[in-house]
DNA sequence: ACTATTTACACCTTATAAGGTATAAATAGT
DNA sequence: ACTATTTATACCTTATAAGGTGTAAATAGT
């Protein structure tokens, strides 16, 4: 059971990619990412490069940028 | 005359670390990065790794999130 | 203006993300 | 249940981010 916690831009990428009713490789293809990074995203990977990330949520309209964390990781 | 773009992720962090008074190598130490990672977050840098930007902004309380576009940036 | 501190930039090495391919697992459609 | 489609995981290579060090430029303090 490898319970991966599923942070919000993974989670965000992956409605809006249904809300198109496209699959991962389709979205890959119009972001010019690799599949694999897509699925990558997808799963919560932290150690993603910023300019992919972006590459992608450019597609939805959205970019990333610093927002307030929420408040149950402020104290780990 | 670089004229690079600097990103609003970049002035967000620089004016936090000002606010803080401390200088890129404290900031660098207390977020466990390396100092020339803290210069090239600062400049705007795009393709750095979320995990490492987010190394720096816990210590603001912040965190890399979906936001949306600023709308004269979505069409070019 | 002078000096100390801080920040920027270049070169180099090492660590690792990105992406391809292949396979397995999961999900959806009938 | 069966089958097709989609998604997840593993292995490998290549591209490049991260970080150290050194130097130059910029900024701040007097």
């Amino acid at each position: 059971m490898k319970e991966k916690e599923l942070t919000s831009l993974a989670v965000f990428v992956k409605q809006r990619r249904k809300t198109l009713k496209i699959n991962q490789l389709e979205l890959s293809e119009k972001a010019g990412v690799g599949l694999r990074f897509v699925r990558d995203l997808e799963q919560g990977k932290a150690s993603l490069r910023m300019d992919k990330v972006n590459d992608v949520l450019r597609l939805f309209g959205h970019e990333l940028g610093p927002v307030e964390m929420d408040r149950t990781k402020l104290w780990q």
